[in-house]
DNA sequence: TATAGGTATATTGTATACAGTATAATGTAT
DNA sequence: ATACATTATACTGTATACAATATACCTATA
């Protein structure tokens, strides 16, 4: 009874979380090379489990590595980036259809609370708030399809993505606002083929703004981490 | 220029592939617990980049890890077996329709010469042989739909479930061929929607037989791995 | 000054060592 | 003989050590 929960949690486990978080965040720059050294040094730990955290990123596309060069923060090219929207377009799709067959009325109206009670007063929200809420209204429509390994593959798109996603959701945040109760709607009637099309069409939309998106994003992070050079070398 | 090509290829790469293809193969049984010390020797390395390799395959879905007992091989309960059919089902008709809208001719030709080639002589062949055929053409389609994402997702999900597909492919093999050939003419034509009809009733079909072939499958996993035991215990 | 070569340093890849914990074996009491 | 407690063994989780290789630095030369 010494510590919080007797279970202590995994170091491997832990370290995953925070080295992910930190590829999310753009605390490396893409393509930079990653120094186990320091790294370990930084989190506190060996290199030993940090690799073993470091590898399993690689297999979720977090972080690349090449023989004798040790591993590096993916590089997203746009075309990457494209085909991960894509690929998202189709998952969201085919959940809400799942979710038009399988949710109970509970389910979907517990959605619709939520939507209600984030959506009036977003103003003062920030960005990062409004992608968080935007990516768990998608997210609990997948988890009413009951699939968890297309779950668990959306949440991984989701977050390789997910700075991307902040671009443009300032001016968009009352389109998505609507464009998901509208989807809601569909969903309520159980209209399979129309809440399908809208999912399609809500996110189509970003998809076309993606490759503008892309660049401003870059910019960003190049802007940010010149930044902290400066910092540094202060 | 001693071997093949100067490049030698990473050690954690070679075990987790060799890995990779004993879980596939049902070496080891469902649910077992892997001994990493054995493992290790019988692979002829050491446990650091063994454990980088396992790490992985945890993140592929091939096995799972658990604090202070290490690593075990995934038992597919027929729930997720259901559900990685049914995601499969999904991708394979997302990849049917790009392949509609994107491939070329000559792409479609080459698709055609394979089933003619591969089509005629299958009697001679074996469940794994038929098996290796099926997911080919299936990959060439996702292929055609120039989505690498998909891609990779795809191909983990058909590893992870080729047991399964043996099953009752020796019933099937004719079957499977006929309904290849109907869903190439669609793509030929560009049908999409039809293309895309006919690949979900060629999934589902085997939906539908899941929970039949996987008590059979696991039938034989336990036969095998049983024989086995009675070979080493003589 | 720019370039090339060679040496020193840093970093990765792998093996080994060691501590903590789970599992198996042994012994004891009922 | 069975159940429980105790000890011994095996195995995992993490740190460290060391060899191989890549990178950085420095010097010599055109």
């Amino acid at each position: 009874m010494g510590e919080a929960t007797s279970k202590k949690p995994n170091r491997v486990e832990s370290l995953y979380q925070i080295v992910k978080d930190m590829t999310i965040s753009f605390e490396f720059k893409p393509g930079e090379r990653i120094n186990e050294v320091v790294l370990a040094a930084r989190l506190d730990t060996s290199r030993t489990p940090l690799r073993e955290a470091l590898n399993r990123l690689v297999s979720e596309g977090f972080l690349t590595s090449k023989r004798g060069f040790g591993f590096f923060c993916r590089d997203l090219k746009p075309r990457e980036i494209f085909e991960l929207y894509q690929f998202r377009a189709i998952l969201e799709a085919a959940a809400v259809r799942l979710t038009c067959e399988l949710a109970t009325e509970e389910e979907v109206k517990e959605l619709e609370n939520f939507l209600s009670n984030t959506g009036p007063g977003i103003n003062g929200r920030s960005s990062e708030e409004l992608v968080d809420l935007d990516e768990h209204f998608h997210c609990q429509i997948m988890k009413l399809g009951r699939n968890t390994e297309m779950q668990r593959t959306l949440e991984n798109i989701n977050a390789r993505i997910r700075y991307f996603r902040w671009v443009d959701m300032d001016s968009k945040r009352k389109t998505t606002q609507d464009e998901h109760k509208k989807i809601l709607e569909a969903i309520l009637e159980r209209d399979t083929d129309l809440a399908v099309d809208r999912m399609n069409d809500h996110i189509q939309r970003r998809l076309d703004q993606i490759t503008v998106a892309v660049k401003e994003s870059y910019s960003r992070i190049y802007l940010a981490s010149s930044l902290e050079d400066n910092d540094e070398r202060t």
